[in-house]
DNA sequence: TCAACCTGCAACTCAATGGTTGCATACAAC
DNA sequence: GTTGTATGCAACCATTGAGTTGCAGGTTGA
């Protein structure tokens, strides 16, 4: 198995998502339950449009479904998402050690 | 357990790393065995200045790791870091499903 | 009808960052 | 000693992206 192979840029644009702050506040809030994003906007330090704005980001990697209630639109965590980013990244982590002790055994082995 | 309790800022710092192609390539790199920035430079499209900003923020999360080899610094891949952020991430999104199952059963028994 | 919501879109500011060039330094080899 | 190569630091540019304000369109309910 080839390391580039492993490489997966749904993996990537996974990471990006899940690299900031204020989108784990929000993946924290919705953990509460499913909420608009106004009602997030209530509880979090900032404006609803940053909001939209971070879950259109989660959405599109799959993080976040939506769910149409009414006139609103309630947010919800998709747990899945992150188990399987974490089954590919242990992946690439395990594959990576791995090749790392052959190499060493080899130059072991001199 | 509070979904608060599992966002750990180390995990931020990590996905935020994890999340650039270019420092993709460079772990992709590194994988085929050790490499000085300037060994890099010339298989990668980027500068040896660029690598060595990608490579410091690397090493900031703890995956690469950096080996003196006389005048040259070589890096090597730390798989056991991706290993690591894979289980928090997991973690993380089992409690999320599992509270949502709790959630929907809730509703279920109304 | 009108007021109070929620939503969506567009334009803007501002800081962070990926990438570059340039220069100075240090070590190895001929 | 000189040449070639490796590293490090600083300045700079361009782009991205987080966040804001402003405005317009729909729903709900009094």
């Amino acid at each position: 198995m080839s390391i580039d192979n492993l490489v997966d840029p749904a993996v990537v644009h996974m990471c990006s998502a899940l690299g900031d702050e204020s989108r784990w506040s929000i993946l924290a809030a919705l953990g509460e339950g499913d909420a608009s994003a106004s009602a997030l906007a209530r509880r979090l330090p900032i404006t609803r449009q940053a909001i939209a704005k971070h879950i259109a980001v989660l959405h599109e990697v799959g993080l976040v479904e939506t769910v149409q209630a009414g006139r609103e639109v309630r947010y919800r965590v998709v747990g899945s998402g992150l188990s399987t980013v974490a089954r590919r990244l242990d992946a690439i982590g395990v594959e990576w050690d791995r090749r790392l002790a052959a190499i060493k055994q080899i130059a072991e082995n001199l």
